[in-house]
DNA sequence: AATCCCGTCAACCGCTCGGCG
DNA sequence: ACGCCGAGCGGTTGACGGGAT
């Protein structure tokens, strides 16, 4: 028999707080404490459980809570610290003060998770998503990267893992481009079987897509496609996080602030990243895990595998089939497109048709 | 103007954890 | 060691408001 829950009293009131029953336990509390939870509404006069008592109060009547629009900073923190501890709400709540779990929580979920969708970053493992239909969210990849290019935070480095997205994306482009012309298919013939879910693909972990990249870089340098001499540039690779630097507000978060089972936990993920590479100035991780754990960054060396996005993700308008759709193909969308602040200076058309005539030839 | 749809967020529910006897 | 109890956490629900049709 399982304890029976505390609101199953009769006449016991739910729903939204009335400005009286907020003046009560404010005034109750503010005189009292509020003790035990449990007692607390016989005492102050409230037909409500201790429950609905404590979350009024934790969550919207406690002196100091910060409500209304997160900063972009706390956006981002936020983001870094969910790709960190996951879905502890309570302790991404301890990092951001005035902020409550619940707030966040739902902030998260109506809010940001959707932005790293729109991304293509999978908002639970913070990785990019594999599941995409690439070329149909290029625009989007594109525009997110393009904007987070003209952050000027200085937490910008906090969401390089986020423009990475854009890159891995424009690697498995490169690589469905050279296996095109390898198979001398026609580019258009087969989108879905042949650019996009491609069974090679599949198999190239991000190493194998930062080598290609390195090897396109190598070909353009060298004149081979003769293209202007500017090398796809990586805006950071997952190898090069550089130093980020946090707000004042945001930066002195000493270990103690940290749960004991959290730090745990952070130290537990930090230690099985082998890489070392990511001190930082005055905010070194290893006193701090919070702030950026590199266990929260792929880097080359550890090779994160693609993953899949979750059942959830697979949206329709994701989906959708470039072959029977009505829309104009991927390709076609390319052209045209704006790779202001990404790509200025390569024409993905180019380049196709580049490789295409050299490997006819 | 009426209805529908969708996003937001406060609040609830059920489970887990830790303290204590 | 075990069970009980209170507190806290995270997932989910439902009311509400605004925009679209």
């Amino acid at each position: 028999m399982g304890r029976s829950p505390c609101c199953d009293e009769v006449g016991v009131k739910k729903g939204p707080w009335t400005p009286e029953e907020d003046k009560k336990l404010v005034e109750y509390i503010q005189k009292h404490g509020h003790g035990s939870w449990r007692n607390l509404p016989k005492n102050a006069g409230l037909n409500r459980c201790g429950k609905s008592c404590r979350l009024r109060w934790t969550n919207y009547l406690r002196p100091g809570i910060k409500r209304g629009k997160f900063s972009e900073d706390e956006e981002r923190f936020i983001i870094h610290l969910h790709s960190v501890l996951g879905n502890k709400w309570s302790t991404i709540a301890t990092q951001l003060p005035g902020r409550t779990d619940n707030e966040i929580k739902n902030y998260w979920n109506t809010h940001l998770r959707k932005k790293l969708l729109l991304m293509g970053i999978d908002p639970v493992t913070h990785r990019p998503r594999t599941d995409l239909d690439l070329l149909a969210s290029l625009p989007n990849f594109l525009a997110a990267a393009k904007n987070l290019g003209n952050l000027t935070s200085p937490l910008d480095n906090v969401l390089r893992l986020q423009a990475d997205a854009a890159n891995l994306a424009r690697l498995q482009i490169l690589q469905s481009l050279f296996q095109l012309v390898g198979n001398n298919s026609p580019p258009y013939m087969d989108s879905r079987s042949s650019l996009l879910g491609s069974a090679s693909l599949q198999n190239y972990n991000l190493g194998d897509l930062l080598q290609m990249n390195r090897q396109l870089e190598g070909l353009i340098m060298n004149g081979f496609l003769g293209l202007p001499q500017n090398p796809i540039q990586m805006t950071s690779g997952f190898s090069d996080l550089g130093n980020p630097q946090l707000p004042n507000n945001l930066q002195a978060y000493p270990e103690s602030s940290v749960p004991l089972k959290e730090q745990e936990m952070v130290a537990q993920i930090h230690g099985s990243c082998s890489t070392t590479e990511h001190a930082m100035d005055g905010n070194d991780e290893s006193t701090n895990p919070l702030l950026f754990s590199s266990s929260a960054i792929p880097t080359a060396d550890s090779t994160p595998s693609l993953v899949s996005a979750s059942p959830e993700n697979a949206s329709t308008d994701q989906m959708q089939d470039p072959i029977n759709s009505n829309a104009s193909t991927p390709l076609e969308d390319w052209e045209g497109l704006d790779l202001g602040g990404l790509d200025n200076d390569i024409s993905w058309k180019n380049i196709l048709d580049q490789i295409s005539g050299s490997n006819a030839s």
